[in-house]
DNA sequence: TTGTACGCGTTATCAT
DNA sequence: ATGATAACGCGTACAA
């Protein structure tokens, strides 16, 4: 036995199954008996509406789609919780799609939610992207796209980032500003629009500074982890002349650093002062705790999803995109000096 | 403009809208000519098949729910991932849902779910969890549901589980068998499942090799996070006669004790071994490193996932309820003695 | 106030 | 080989 519909309804009560919507749905003119009669029923035969009927005549899915890197990250498993939350008081659902970091994989994704017929999509690109035909492509069908984290330069889209160079720069300089003179970068994987920007802020704070760059002190990972960070750590704390600051591209490769300069017995921060990027909850957990950039996690998830909201509703009428950068906030802890 | 149909296909090419499914559909009986021309001209118009419509025909959303208790830790997320992946070459779709450890957002979650038509649902019920008419409600309307990770006992539904008491167990006794007399355990939040499985698991250890439990040893949190940790750390450490062994609910947990004791001087492990449970990426990052107990992360999502499917694809006719179990494995790291 | 008829996009069945 | 028709469940313009 299928699940009950409004016919069945329409038939024990001998009414139209059209009176039966209209009941239902609180429409104008209808008795108050029928009225009563037919929400009576419905609440005792545990009636539901088929919202893939209802779907397919809105000619609307009522889904959000939202592409990640990965979820196993504190930072991207607390942006989707956030999208939730502004969700939740909505009728939208969120289809929670992982890249795995492949731009292959990223398109499957795109075509997939094309294929769910998605209102809307928010997304976060994974490293390997640089053509953006595939979202353009979602754009062009009508559906609005929110990039948020990672910019996507080129395309023409809402935007939601944060303003990684400054919050770099200004890691730098506090460095800088507390004595180290020798300030080495773990910088991340080549190619990571992330890298580009977090190294271009240390190269700026050096040069403000009038600091020599000596290549060496910037080594870049293979991948934004923990094991990564401990190969290049090792290599950067091995130089003859090695640093007495080290500016990592996260904090999985800052602690990476920590663990390779304790295990050398170079004193931190005495000796070595330490600044990572994006504040893990475990990072100050760490001893010695982690000297950090934060993010406003929260704040970037629930913009981007309130933008892709005014969409949706229509509040957005213009075809002007938005470009939101949140700043960041550098926070001293036990592995780099206090000024 | 809207999308692009199959009667808009027809149309231009002049043939019936059954024909032009026939064509797409690979269907028997059709010539060479028109199936040519149709995918041709599909191909074209960028044509995609409405899933709506065919859902409401199949009366079937393709959709599976997953409800946990919350995904910014380590082993939810990476539990979701899993299931994702298992996941990724079938027809269906994941709808990922956190319940926030509320009961009543759970029940909300599930009713969501049910207007979703959802074909199947997995979960891992919040820690307020203990009524499970909600379960019962969408079972006997016929949508499986498995549960993962935290037991529901009294429900009758397949079921995926860690041996939590055996690896608690393990873990108090490795303590025992490195010389530990004093061993204490910082425990989960009451009334949890897991809380009241670990906490056996320890007690029957001490049992089996002839160690008087201490009530003061035993310590209750009022979280599962690193904060709720440090506080029940500083009243074990500051007892009188304080515990040579912790053993703790969870990593963070073990995490705060760490950092409680490194405060206080306490050498790690001579003077103090500490065990926690989870074996989080960050444990093995701490220093000292932390001794935990593993659970078989992946293994718990593929084969909730390849459970739920057996049942949508009809393989699982009987109404027996599986009922898997699987074990944990202790790692010995720099936080506790090694045998 | 209520019923009839149609359409949303697709597939399956029956007829041609 | 192809077309016509019905059906999935619902909402709504129109008629009564």
């Amino acid at each position: 036995m299928g699940r009950i519909t409004i016919t069945d309804i329409a038939k024990k009560l001998k009414v139209a199954p059209s009176t039966v919507s209209r009941a239902l749905n609180n429409h104008a003119s209808i008795s108050e008996k029928t009225k009563n009669d037919v929400i009576a029923l419905a609440e005792k035969l545990n009636y539901e509406p088929n919202i893939m009927a209802i779907n397919l005549l809105h000619r609307k899915s009522n889904l959000i789609g939202v592409i990640v890197p990965h979820i196993t990250s504190h930072f991207y498993s607390a942006i989707i919780t956030s999208i939730q939350d502004m969700l939740s008081n909505t009728t939208f659902n969120l289809m929670v799609c992982i890249s795995n970091e492949s731009f292959e994989e990223e398109v499957l994704l795109i075509q997939k939610l094309e294929k769910l017929h998605v209102d809307g999509v928010l997304i976060c690109t994974s490293s390997e992207t640089n053509n953006f035909d595939h979202l353009k492509k979602m754009q062009n069908k009508g559906i609005p796209v929110v990039v948020f984290d990672r910019d996507c330069s080129g395309l023409k889209a809402d935007k939601v980032l944060v303003d990684c160079y400054s919050g770099s720069f200004e890691a730098v300089e506090s460095l800088i500003q507390s004595g180290c003179k020798k300030i080495a970068h773990l910088a991340g994987p080549q190619n990571s629009s992330t890298t580009k920007q977090r190294l271009n802020g240390y190269l700026d704070a050096l040069k403000k500074n009038k600091i020599p760059i000596i290549k060496e002190y910037i080594h870049h990972v293979s991948e934004f982890t923990f094991n990564s960070g401990i190969k290049a750590s090792e290599v950067l704390l091995k130089l003859k002349n090695s640093p007495d600051a080290i500016f990592a591209v996260n904090d999985n490769i800052a602690i990476a650093a920590i663990n390779v300069a304790k295990k050398m017995s170079i004193k931190i921060p005495e000796e070595l002062s330490i600044v990572g990027f994006n504040d893990d909850p475990h990072s100050s957990f760490m001893t010695p705790s982690l000297s950090t950039v934060l993010q406003p996690i929260f704040s970037i998830g629930m913009l981007s999803a309130r933008i892709l909201l005014h969409h949706l509703k229509g509040v957005n009428t213009k075809i002007e995109f938005r470009h939101e950068v949140f700043k960041t906030e550098l926070i001293i802890r036990e592995s780099s000096k206090f000024l």
